[in-house]
DNA sequence: AGTATATTGTGATTTTTTTCACAGAAAGAA
DNA sequence: TTCTTTCTGTGAAAAAAATCACAATATACT
């Protein structure tokens, strides 16, 4: 076996979504150029893609669409889900929590830690704020894997360290800071500055540049 | 002249934050390799992204920090800035704005948008909500481009097009769906979700596979 | 002045990702 | 049954991005 390219795992998780909407719709199959349309890209592409999950489609009447999801479930999640930790329990940590615990049934936040007394014991979506002095005993005994890093850039690279310290081994990373980590250790950034800079430029490349 | 590909855009703004932390501790010169390891990639890779902005160094003492960052300002700011509208004020559009007004001085958020009356007035971080009535004459009065997308998933396409509409031309899209719209638009998504998803998917392989 | 050294700038190469293009296959029509 | 259509699956080609590798060069040292 051989892992995915990055670009195909995040479009499987995209055309998962997508098929989800479509089986509440009641539709039961789909062609490649359907998902292509909904999800922005070239059917070859998505056909491409499918090809990694091993669920393959018919000439006639596509792919059935519970299949997929089924195929695209087994690479991306465990049968178990995992839990995951949200160290910074400032603004954007307390917009996350909800938006995350509606969403996923495979991929539950189950504890968030801060370092502020004040929020430490605070409860919210089912879900307690825990202080960083536990951090390696809640993670340990929670089995937490993978944690989502939103303290104020000045401690992000101390912290990301307590985290790995604390054998956390993927980390969703919102601090603007490259973090110099083992590179066994995943780390995927997004970085919503970085983001709307690009647009910003891109923007205007497209008027000023005649391509 | 020639729009620079995609990924080099987005270091160049990593390597522009990382060169205003090194002119705040003094440093005048840095090497593609200090660099490099800062924003985590490779020296060669640094001085390509750098040919692109056209600012070159010497031999013996690398680059001169104000220099280069004056020559990224060049590529990814206009000399007045860009006005940015935030559609949707709700808990990530609350956190986004204070996080916006903190750092940039080239991209401002200069007005928010609601379809919720009670949220309309409102005023935070020097910046109004106005009705989505009002959206296109508020986006021409401003002269605003670029568009922060963050209403809930059922509406996102129909206000996507409302923005089309009032001459939007860039939208960071953090809705977690893909937008349908004319391809001269410049859509950059953050979609959180399938961020965290790749990361468990990652992590896992990380142990699974023996590569 | 000449030499040693470390770095830049950039062609050439490799790797990764996307697109092309078409043989093979399933279903329905005649 | 046979023909037609429209799709899938995938090798091959193209495009994009990253890496390699090295000549050119600026500085410090002798
Ligand atoms: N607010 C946003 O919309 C936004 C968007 C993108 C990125 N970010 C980044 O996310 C991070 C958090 O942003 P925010 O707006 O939520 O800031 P915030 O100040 O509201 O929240 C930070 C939280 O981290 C906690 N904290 C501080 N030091 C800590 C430590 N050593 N260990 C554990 N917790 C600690 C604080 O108590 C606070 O609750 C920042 O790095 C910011 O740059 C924020
Ligand atoms: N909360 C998060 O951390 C988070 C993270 C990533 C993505 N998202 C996505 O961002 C979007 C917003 O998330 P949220 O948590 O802030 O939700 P929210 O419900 O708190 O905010 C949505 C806001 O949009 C407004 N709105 C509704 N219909 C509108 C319309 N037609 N025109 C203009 N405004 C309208 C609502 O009044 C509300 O203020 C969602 O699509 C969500 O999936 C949220």
């Amino acid at each position: 076996m051989k892992t995915s390219p990055n670009k195909s795992i995040e479009r499987l998780s995209m055309y998962r979504r997508l098929l989800r909407e479509s089986e509440n719709e009641g539709t039961e199959n789909v062609y490649s150029h359907d998902l292509a349309d909904a999800a922005g890209c070239t059917a070859a592409q998505v056909r491409r893609d499918l090809m990694l999950v091993g669920c393959s489609g018919n000439p006639k009447t596509g792919y059935q669409v519970k299949g997929l999801i089924n195929c695209i479930c087994n690479l991306l999640d465990t049968p178990e889900g995992d839990s995951v930790a949200l160290v910074g329990f400032g603004n954007l940590g307390k917009a996350l929590l909800p938006f995350f615990a509606k969403h996923h049934k495979k991929l539950v936040i189950t504890a968030t830690f801060d370092s502020n007394p004040k929020k430490i014991g605070e409860i919210s979506n089912g879900c307690e704020c825990y202080s960083m002095e536990s951090l390696k005993k809640v993670i340990s005994e929670k089995n937490i894997k993978i944690a989502i890093l939103t303290v104020p850039a000045e401690v992000a690279q101390e912290v990301a360290e307590q985290l790995i310290e604390a054998n956390i081994q993927g980390i969703l990373n919102f601090v603007p800071i490259p973090l110099q980590l083992k590179n066994n250790i995943i780390v995927e950034n997004m970085h919503v500055e970085i983001a709307l800079e690009k647009v910003a430029y891109l923007t205007r490349a497209a008027n000023t540049i005649t391509d």
